[in-house]
DNA sequence: ACCTGAACACCGTTCAAGT
DNA sequence: ACCTGAACACCGTTCAAGT
Protein backbone atom coordinates (compact mmCIF):
# COMPACT_ATOMS: atom_id res chain seq x y z
CA UNK A 1 0.00 0.00 0.00
CA UNK A 2 2.53 2.62 -0.48
CA UNK A 3 1.71 5.94 -1.89
CA UNK A 4 4.42 5.48 -4.80
CA UNK A 5 3.48 4.94 -8.92
CA UNK A 6 2.54 1.86 -9.92
CA UNK A 7 6.05 0.70 -11.14
CA UNK A 8 8.06 -2.70 -11.30
CA UNK A 9 5.54 -6.08 -10.77
CA UNK A 10 3.52 -4.56 -8.08
CA UNK A 11 0.64 -3.94 -10.45
CA UNK A 12 0.22 -7.39 -11.84
CA UNK A 13 0.13 -8.97 -8.30
CA UNK A 14 -1.86 -6.44 -7.08
CA UNK A 15 -4.81 -6.87 -10.15
CA UNK A 16 -4.59 -10.37 -9.40
CA UNK A 17 -5.36 -10.22 -5.43
CA UNK A 18 -7.64 -8.34 -6.38
CA UNK A 19 -9.36 -10.37 -8.70
CA UNK A 20 -9.36 -13.56 -6.60
CA UNK A 21 -11.20 -11.44 -4.06
CA UNK A 22 -13.62 -10.44 -6.87
CA UNK A 23 -14.08 -13.66 -8.68
CA UNK A 24 -15.06 -15.14 -4.32
CA UNK A 25 -17.24 -12.13 -3.47
CA UNK A 26 -18.88 -11.31 -6.25
CA UNK A 27 -18.53 -14.04 -8.72
CA UNK A 28 -16.86 -14.18 -12.10
CA UNK A 29 -19.57 -12.01 -13.96
CA UNK A 30 -18.67 -9.09 -11.70
CA UNK A 31 -14.75 -9.73 -12.84
CA UNK A 32 -13.89 -6.83 -15.81
CA UNK A 33 -10.90 -5.29 -15.91
CA UNK A 34 -11.56 -1.33 -16.29
CA UNK A 35 -13.38 -2.18 -12.42
CA UNK A 36 -9.63 -3.86 -11.26
CA UNK A 37 -7.56 -0.47 -12.41
CA UNK A 38 -9.91 1.30 -11.01
CA UNK A 39 -9.69 -0.52 -7.52
CA UNK A 40 -5.88 -0.14 -8.47
CA UNK A 41 -6.25 3.46 -8.86
CA UNK A 42 -4.38 3.21 -12.39
CA UNK A 43 -5.78 3.39 -15.86
CA UNK A 44 -8.33 1.64 -17.70
CA UNK A 45 -5.61 0.42 -20.18
CA UNK A 46 -2.69 0.21 -17.62
CA UNK A 47 -3.84 -3.91 -17.26
CA UNK A 48 -2.77 -4.67 -20.98
CA UNK A 49 0.93 -4.71 -19.96
CA UNK A 50 0.23 -7.42 -17.41
CA UNK A 51 -2.70 -9.31 -18.89
CA UNK A 52 -3.00 -9.35 -22.70
CA UNK A 53 -6.80 -9.54 -22.33
CA UNK A 54 -9.56 -11.12 -20.43
CA UNK A 55 -9.07 -14.25 -20.97
CA UNK A 56 -5.47 -14.21 -19.68
CA UNK A 57 -6.15 -12.77 -16.69
CA UNK A 58 -8.96 -15.41 -16.32
CA UNK A 59 -6.18 -18.13 -16.90
CA UNK A 60 -3.97 -16.80 -14.30
CA UNK A 61 -6.37 -17.32 -11.97
CA UNK A 62 -7.09 -20.40 -12.61
CA UNK A 63 -3.61 -20.91 -12.50
CA UNK A 64 -3.04 -19.37 -9.34
CA UNK A 65 -6.01 -21.87 -7.95
CA UNK A 66 -4.39 -24.72 -9.37
CA UNK A 67 -1.03 -23.86 -7.68
CA UNK A 68 -2.54 -22.64 -4.51
CA UNK A 69 -5.21 -26.43 -4.37
CA UNK A 70 -1.88 -28.64 -5.05
CA UNK A 71 -0.23 -27.05 -1.95
CA UNK A 72 -2.88 -27.12 0.17
CA UNK A 73 -3.48 -31.27 -0.93
CA UNK A 74 -0.13 -31.91 -0.60
CA UNK A 75 0.14 -30.03 2.97
CA UNK A 76 -2.93 -32.10 4.04
CA UNK A 77 -1.18 -35.20 2.44
CA UNK A 78 2.08 -34.53 4.09
CA UNK A 79 0.35 -33.71 7.80
CA UNK A 80 -1.79 -37.47 7.69
CA UNK A 81 0.31 -39.42 9.04
CA UNK A 82 1.32 -42.78 6.96
CA UNK A 83 -1.98 -44.79 6.78
CA UNK A 84 -3.15 -44.56 3.00
CA UNK A 85 -7.05 -44.03 3.57
CA UNK A 86 -6.34 -41.37 6.30
CA UNK A 87 -4.10 -39.46 3.52
CA UNK A 88 -6.58 -39.62 0.70
CA UNK A 89 -9.11 -38.30 3.01
CA UNK A 90 -6.87 -35.69 3.80
CA UNK A 91 -6.66 -35.00 0.51
CA UNK A 92 -10.30 -34.83 -0.24
CA UNK A 93 -11.13 -32.84 2.78
CA UNK A 94 -8.49 -30.17 1.84
CA UNK A 95 -10.16 -30.38 -1.98
CA UNK A 96 -13.50 -29.90 -1.12
CA UNK A 97 -12.53 -27.52 1.46
CA UNK A 98 -11.03 -25.47 -1.86
CA UNK A 99 -14.13 -25.71 -3.30
CA UNK A 100 -16.02 -24.61 -0.96
CA UNK A 101 -14.12 -21.48 -0.01
CA UNK A 102 -13.59 -20.72 -4.24
CA UNK A 103 -16.06 -22.25 -5.93
CA UNK A 104 -16.20 -19.96 -8.62
CA UNK A 105 -12.64 -20.47 -8.94
CA UNK A 106 -13.22 -24.10 -9.24
CA UNK A 107 -15.51 -23.31 -11.91
CA UNK A 108 -13.00 -21.50 -13.77
CA UNK A 109 -10.21 -23.99 -13.08
CA UNK A 110 -12.40 -26.70 -14.45
CA UNK A 111 -13.92 -25.24 -17.26
CA UNK A 112 -13.91 -26.67 -21.04
CA UNK A 113 -12.54 -24.29 -22.72
CA UNK A 114 -9.57 -24.01 -20.86
CA UNK A 115 -9.32 -27.56 -23.05
CA UNK A 116 -5.14 -27.55 -24.61
CA UNK A 117 -5.03 -24.25 -24.03
CA UNK A 118 -1.98 -21.90 -22.58
CA UNK A 119 0.57 -23.79 -21.85
CA UNK A 120 1.53 -22.11 -18.38
CA UNK A 121 -2.70 -23.34 -16.58
CA UNK A 122 -1.67 -26.65 -18.53
CA UNK A 123 1.42 -26.99 -16.32
CA UNK A 124 0.18 -25.61 -13.20
CA UNK A 125 -2.52 -28.18 -13.43
CA UNK A 126 -0.52 -31.28 -14.27
CA UNK A 127 1.12 -30.23 -10.89
CA UNK A 128 -2.00 -31.46 -9.30
CA UNK A 129 -2.12 -34.26 -11.35
CA UNK A 130 1.11 -35.81 -10.73
CA UNK A 131 0.44 -34.88 -6.62
CA UNK A 132 -2.93 -37.59 -6.78
CA UNK A 133 -0.57 -39.55 -8.84
CA UNK A 134 2.24 -39.67 -6.31
CA UNK A 135 -0.60 -40.41 -3.98
CA UNK A 136 -1.82 -42.91 -6.05
CA UNK A 137 1.80 -44.60 -6.03
CA UNK A 138 1.60 -44.77 -2.38
CA UNK A 139 -1.29 -46.19 -1.99
CA UNK A 140 -0.14 -49.02 -4.19
CA UNK A 141 3.09 -49.64 -2.78
CA UNK A 142 1.23 -50.14 0.82
CA UNK A 143 -1.10 -52.78 -1.12
CA UNK A 144 -4.02 -50.79 -0.37
CA UNK A 145 -4.69 -50.04 -4.62
CA UNK A 146 -4.42 -52.64 -6.70
CA UNK A 147 -1.00 -53.06 -8.80
CA UNK A 148 -2.19 -52.47 -12.00
CA UNK A 149 -2.74 -49.11 -14.52
CA UNK A 150 -1.86 -46.21 -11.89
CA UNK A 151 -2.72 -43.98 -14.77
CA UNK A 152 -6.10 -44.98 -14.84
CA UNK A 153 -6.39 -45.33 -11.09
CA UNK A 154 -5.34 -41.28 -11.01
CA UNK A 155 -7.26 -40.50 -13.76
CA UNK A 156 -10.65 -42.05 -11.82
CA UNK A 157 -9.00 -40.28 -8.60
CA UNK A 158 -9.32 -37.14 -9.55
CA UNK A 159 -12.73 -37.68 -11.39
CA UNK A 160 -14.08 -38.18 -8.17
CA UNK A 161 -12.24 -35.83 -6.08
CA UNK A 162 -13.19 -33.28 -8.90
CA UNK A 163 -17.22 -34.47 -8.94
CA UNK A 164 -16.97 -34.15 -5.09
CA UNK A 165 -15.74 -30.50 -5.44
CA UNK A 166 -18.14 -29.35 -7.80
CA UNK A 167 -21.39 -30.50 -6.07
CA UNK A 168 -20.34 -29.01 -3.02
CA UNK A 169 -19.15 -26.05 -4.96
CA UNK A 170 -22.52 -25.58 -6.91
CA UNK A 171 -24.89 -26.58 -3.61
CA UNK A 172 -25.75 -29.70 -4.42
CA UNK A 173 -24.00 -31.13 -1.77
CA UNK A 174 -24.33 -29.14 1.92
CA UNK A 175 -20.74 -29.43 3.77
CA UNK A 176 -22.29 -32.35 6.04
CA UNK A 177 -23.11 -34.59 3.21
CA UNK A 178 -19.31 -33.34 1.84
CA UNK A 179 -17.79 -35.65 4.74
CA UNK A 180 -19.92 -38.09 4.38
CA UNK A 181 -19.31 -38.56 0.72
CA UNK A 182 -15.35 -38.22 1.08
CA UNK A 183 -15.42 -40.99 3.56
CA UNK A 184 -17.57 -43.23 1.03
CA UNK A 185 -15.15 -42.17 -2.05
CA UNK A 186 -12.68 -43.06 0.22
CA UNK A 187 -14.02 -46.43 1.45
CA UNK A 188 -14.86 -46.84 -2.21
CA UNK A 189 -11.26 -46.67 -2.99
CA UNK A 190 -8.86 -48.21 -0.94
CA UNK A 191 -11.02 -51.13 -0.22
CA UNK A 192 -14.12 -51.21 -2.32
CA UNK A 193 -17.60 -51.19 -1.52
CA UNK A 194 -17.21 -54.77 -0.62
CA UNK A 195 -15.27 -53.67 2.59
CA UNK A 196 -18.50 -51.42 3.32
CA UNK A 197 -21.11 -53.94 3.54
CA UNK A 198 -20.79 -57.38 1.74
CA UNK B 1 -39.09 -20.52 -41.06
CA UNK B 2 -42.20 -18.58 -41.67
CA UNK B 3 -42.19 -15.46 -43.09
CA UNK B 4 -44.16 -14.10 -41.20
CA UNK B 5 -43.34 -11.94 -38.10
CA UNK B 6 -42.27 -13.53 -34.80
CA UNK B 7 -45.10 -13.79 -32.36
CA UNK B 8 -46.76 -16.38 -30.10
CA UNK B 9 -44.29 -18.51 -28.59
CA UNK B 10 -42.30 -18.54 -31.75
CA UNK B 11 -39.30 -16.39 -30.67
CA UNK B 12 -38.43 -18.15 -27.24
CA UNK B 13 -38.10 -21.33 -28.91
CA UNK B 14 -35.62 -19.71 -31.90
CA UNK B 15 -33.92 -18.34 -29.53
CA UNK B 16 -33.17 -21.20 -27.47
CA UNK B 17 -32.53 -22.95 -30.44
CA UNK B 18 -29.85 -20.68 -31.80
CA UNK B 19 -28.25 -19.98 -28.34
CA UNK B 20 -27.68 -24.04 -27.59
CA UNK B 21 -26.20 -23.78 -31.05
CA UNK B 22 -23.65 -20.77 -30.69
CA UNK B 23 -23.08 -22.38 -27.61
CA UNK B 24 -21.68 -25.62 -28.32
CA UNK B 25 -20.17 -23.86 -31.99
CA UNK B 26 -17.94 -20.68 -30.33
CA UNK B 27 -18.45 -20.86 -26.62
CA UNK B 28 -20.43 -19.33 -23.68
CA UNK B 29 -18.48 -16.06 -24.61
CA UNK B 30 -19.51 -15.22 -27.58
CA UNK B 31 -23.57 -15.96 -26.52
CA UNK B 32 -25.27 -12.35 -26.59
CA UNK B 33 -28.84 -11.49 -26.41
CA UNK B 34 -27.68 -8.62 -28.65
CA UNK B 35 -26.61 -11.10 -31.54
CA UNK B 36 -29.75 -13.69 -30.82
CA UNK B 37 -32.13 -11.15 -31.46
CA UNK B 38 -30.20 -9.97 -34.73
CA UNK B 39 -30.33 -14.09 -35.85
CA UNK B 40 -33.32 -13.99 -35.21
CA UNK B 41 -34.48 -11.03 -36.91
CA UNK B 42 -35.98 -9.11 -34.25
CA UNK B 43 -35.25 -5.97 -32.28
CA UNK B 44 -32.78 -6.37 -29.47
CA UNK B 45 -35.02 -5.39 -27.09
CA UNK B 46 -37.87 -8.03 -28.31
CA UNK B 47 -35.77 -11.19 -26.10
CA UNK B 48 -36.63 -9.18 -23.07
CA UNK B 49 -40.33 -10.06 -23.30
CA UNK B 50 -39.13 -14.02 -22.93
CA UNK B 51 -35.74 -13.75 -20.77
CA UNK B 52 -35.85 -11.17 -18.11
CA UNK B 53 -32.02 -10.92 -18.39
CA UNK B 54 -28.93 -12.87 -19.94
CA UNK B 55 -29.00 -14.79 -17.01
CA UNK B 56 -32.47 -16.14 -17.01
CA UNK B 57 -31.42 -17.25 -20.68
CA UNK B 58 -28.50 -19.36 -19.22
CA UNK B 59 -30.80 -20.79 -16.72
CA UNK B 60 -33.06 -21.73 -19.23
CA UNK B 61 -30.26 -23.24 -21.35
CA UNK B 62 -28.96 -25.45 -18.26
CA UNK B 63 -32.52 -26.61 -17.85
CA UNK B 64 -32.64 -27.75 -21.65
CA UNK B 65 -29.31 -29.62 -20.75
CA UNK B 66 -29.98 -30.95 -17.85
CA UNK B 67 -33.66 -32.30 -19.55
CA UNK B 68 -31.94 -33.56 -22.70
CA UNK B 69 -29.39 -35.25 -20.29
CA UNK B 70 -31.52 -37.02 -18.38
CA UNK B 71 -33.81 -38.03 -21.35
CA UNK B 72 -30.45 -39.35 -22.99
CA UNK B 73 -29.00 -41.42 -19.78
CA UNK B 74 -32.98 -42.84 -19.54
CA UNK B 75 -32.83 -43.93 -23.29
CA UNK B 76 -29.32 -45.74 -22.82
CA UNK B 77 -30.27 -47.57 -18.90
CA UNK B 78 -33.45 -48.34 -21.01
CA UNK B 79 -31.70 -50.31 -24.20
CA UNK B 80 -29.15 -51.91 -22.06
CA UNK B 81 -31.07 -54.97 -21.02
CA UNK B 82 -30.98 -55.80 -17.29
CA UNK B 83 -27.89 -56.50 -15.84
CA UNK B 84 -26.89 -53.56 -13.52
CA UNK B 85 -23.72 -53.15 -14.47
CA UNK B 86 -24.25 -52.80 -18.23
CA UNK B 87 -26.99 -50.54 -17.22
CA UNK B 88 -24.51 -48.63 -15.14
CA UNK B 89 -22.13 -48.07 -18.07
CA UNK B 90 -25.04 -47.16 -20.72
CA UNK B 91 -25.52 -44.30 -18.53
CA UNK B 92 -22.19 -43.10 -17.94
CA UNK B 93 -21.05 -43.63 -21.64
CA UNK B 94 -24.60 -41.20 -22.52
CA UNK B 95 -23.47 -38.83 -19.75
CA UNK B 96 -19.80 -38.64 -20.83
CA UNK B 97 -20.98 -38.88 -24.71
CA UNK B 98 -23.10 -35.61 -24.09
CA UNK B 99 -20.20 -33.69 -22.05
CA UNK B 100 -17.90 -34.38 -25.12
CA UNK B 101 -20.77 -32.67 -27.46
CA UNK B 102 -21.74 -30.04 -25.28
CA UNK B 103 -18.87 -29.28 -23.03
CA UNK B 104 -20.09 -25.56 -22.68
CA UNK B 105 -23.36 -26.44 -21.95
CA UNK B 106 -22.22 -29.06 -19.04
CA UNK B 107 -19.86 -26.33 -17.81
CA UNK B 108 -23.17 -24.05 -17.15
CA UNK B 109 -25.36 -26.77 -15.84
CA UNK B 110 -22.96 -27.45 -13.34
CA UNK B 111 -21.83 -24.08 -12.17
CA UNK B 112 -21.17 -23.01 -9.16
CA UNK B 113 -22.61 -19.47 -9.32
CA UNK B 114 -26.25 -22.25 -9.75
CA UNK B 115 -26.35 -23.06 -6.93
CA UNK B 116 -29.94 -22.57 -4.96
CA UNK B 117 -30.89 -20.62 -7.59
CA UNK B 118 -33.71 -20.33 -10.08
CA UNK B 119 -36.61 -23.18 -8.77
CA UNK B 120 -37.24 -24.57 -12.81
CA UNK B 121 -33.46 -24.97 -12.46
CA UNK B 122 -33.27 -27.07 -9.84
CA UNK B 123 -36.45 -28.96 -10.89
CA UNK B 124 -34.77 -29.99 -13.75
CA UNK B 125 -31.50 -31.26 -12.46
CA UNK B 126 -33.70 -33.00 -9.90
CA UNK B 127 -35.04 -35.19 -12.10
CA UNK B 128 -31.71 -36.31 -13.56
CA UNK B 129 -30.57 -37.18 -9.81
CA UNK B 130 -33.93 -39.07 -9.37
CA UNK B 131 -33.28 -41.51 -12.86
CA UNK B 132 -29.50 -41.95 -10.88
CA UNK B 133 -31.18 -42.88 -7.59
CA UNK B 134 -33.41 -45.24 -10.06
CA UNK B 135 -30.49 -46.49 -11.39
CA UNK B 136 -28.82 -46.88 -8.07
CA UNK B 137 -32.09 -48.55 -6.18
CA UNK B 138 -32.43 -51.51 -9.20
CA UNK B 139 -28.46 -51.96 -8.15
CA UNK B 140 -29.59 -52.71 -4.69
CA UNK B 141 -31.98 -54.80 -5.30
CA UNK B 142 -29.91 -57.27 -7.91
CA UNK B 143 -27.66 -57.48 -4.85
CA UNK B 144 -24.48 -55.18 -7.28
CA UNK B 145 -24.51 -52.75 -4.49
CA UNK B 146 -24.81 -52.58 -0.65
CA UNK B 147 -27.92 -52.18 0.65
CA UNK B 148 -27.01 -49.22 3.10
CA UNK B 149 -27.27 -45.57 2.35
CA UNK B 150 -28.94 -45.38 -1.43
CA UNK B 151 -29.32 -41.47 -1.07
CA UNK B 152 -24.85 -41.05 0.25
CA UNK B 153 -24.67 -43.74 -3.38
CA UNK B 154 -27.23 -41.47 -5.49
CA UNK B 155 -24.74 -38.52 -4.79
CA UNK B 156 -21.23 -40.55 -5.11
CA UNK B 157 -22.23 -41.71 -8.71
CA UNK B 158 -23.68 -38.52 -9.88
CA UNK B 159 -20.38 -36.94 -8.42
CA UNK B 160 -18.60 -39.78 -10.32
CA UNK B 161 -20.52 -39.34 -13.56
CA UNK B 162 -19.85 -35.60 -13.29
CA UNK B 163 -16.27 -35.61 -12.50
CA UNK B 164 -15.56 -38.40 -15.64
CA UNK B 165 -17.72 -35.92 -17.83
CA UNK B 166 -15.79 -32.70 -16.63
CA UNK B 167 -12.29 -34.32 -17.18
CA UNK B 168 -14.12 -35.56 -20.90
CA UNK B 169 -15.38 -31.79 -21.59
CA UNK B 170 -12.49 -30.12 -20.42
CA UNK B 171 -9.83 -32.63 -22.67
CA UNK B 172 -8.15 -33.57 -19.48
CA UNK B 173 -9.04 -36.91 -20.16
CA UNK B 174 -9.31 -38.25 -24.03
CA UNK B 175 -12.41 -39.94 -25.56
CA UNK B 176 -10.28 -43.39 -25.68
CA UNK B 177 -9.42 -42.90 -21.97
CA UNK B 178 -12.81 -41.98 -21.33
CA UNK B 179 -13.68 -45.28 -22.03
CA UNK B 180 -11.22 -46.84 -20.00
CA UNK B 181 -11.89 -45.26 -16.98
CA UNK B 182 -16.36 -45.90 -17.17
CA UNK B 183 -15.18 -49.44 -17.02
CA UNK B 184 -13.24 -48.39 -14.00
CA UNK B 185 -15.79 -46.93 -11.90
CA UNK B 186 -18.35 -49.43 -13.00
CA UNK B 187 -16.17 -52.15 -11.56
CA UNK B 188 -15.27 -49.64 -8.80
CA UNK B 189 -18.72 -49.30 -8.30
CA UNK B 190 -20.89 -52.38 -8.84
CA UNK B 191 -17.97 -54.94 -7.50
CA UNK B 192 -15.46 -53.05 -5.64
CA UNK B 193 -11.88 -52.84 -6.61
CA UNK B 194 -11.16 -55.86 -5.14
CA UNK B 195 -13.06 -57.92 -8.11
CA UNK B 196 -10.53 -55.90 -10.17
CA UNK B 197 -7.01 -57.35 -9.05
CA UNK B 198 -7.05 -58.86 -5.82
C1' DA C 1 9.49 -0.20 -19.72
C1' DC C 2 5.20 1.26 -18.06
C1' DC C 3 1.22 4.08 -17.97
C1' DT C 4 -2.45 7.69 -19.80
C1' DG C 5 -6.43 9.43 -22.46
C1' DA C 6 -9.20 9.44 -26.27
C1' DA C 7 -11.58 6.58 -29.39
C1' DC C 8 -14.28 2.55 -31.38
C1' DA C 9 -17.40 -1.10 -31.46
C1' DC C 10 -20.12 -3.80 -28.69
C1' DC C 11 -23.05 -5.11 -24.91
C1' DG C 12 -27.09 -5.46 -21.17
C1' DT C 13 -30.86 -3.00 -19.63
C1' DT C 14 -34.62 0.41 -19.51
C1' DC C 15 -38.62 2.73 -21.27
C1' DA C 16 -41.83 5.28 -23.94
C1' DA C 17 -44.10 4.28 -27.98
C1' DG C 18 -46.07 1.56 -31.59
C1' DT C 19 -49.18 -2.54 -33.64
C1' DA D 1 -49.60 -9.36 -25.73
C1' DC D 2 -45.56 -8.57 -28.23
C1' DC D 3 -42.23 -5.85 -30.50
C1' DT D 4 -39.49 -1.33 -31.85
C1' DG D 5 -36.17 2.49 -31.41
C1' DA D 6 -33.72 5.60 -28.82
C1' DA D 7 -31.09 6.13 -24.81
C1' DC D 8 -27.80 5.14 -20.85
C1' DA D 9 -24.05 3.21 -18.57
C1' DC D 10 -20.65 -0.04 -19.00
C1' DC D 11 -17.24 -2.94 -21.12
C1' DG D 12 -12.91 -4.92 -23.93
C1' DT D 13 -9.60 -3.45 -27.01
C1' DT D 14 -6.58 -0.34 -29.67
C1' DC D 15 -3.27 3.27 -30.26
C1' DA D 16 -0.84 7.50 -30.25
C1' DA D 17 1.27 9.97 -26.80
C1' DG D 18 3.44 10.84 -22.44
C1' DT D 19 7.12 9.88 -18.43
Amino acid sequence: MTDAPYHHGRLRVTLLAEAEQTLRERGIDALSLRDLARQAGVSHAAPRRHFEDRKALLDALANVGFTRLDREIRAAINSAGDDFPARLQAASTAFVRFAARDAALVDLMFAAKNAGQSPGLSEASERLFATVGDLIAQGQQAGALPPRSPERLRLLLVAVLQGIAVLVASGRAAPAQADALIADAVSLFARGPAAEAR
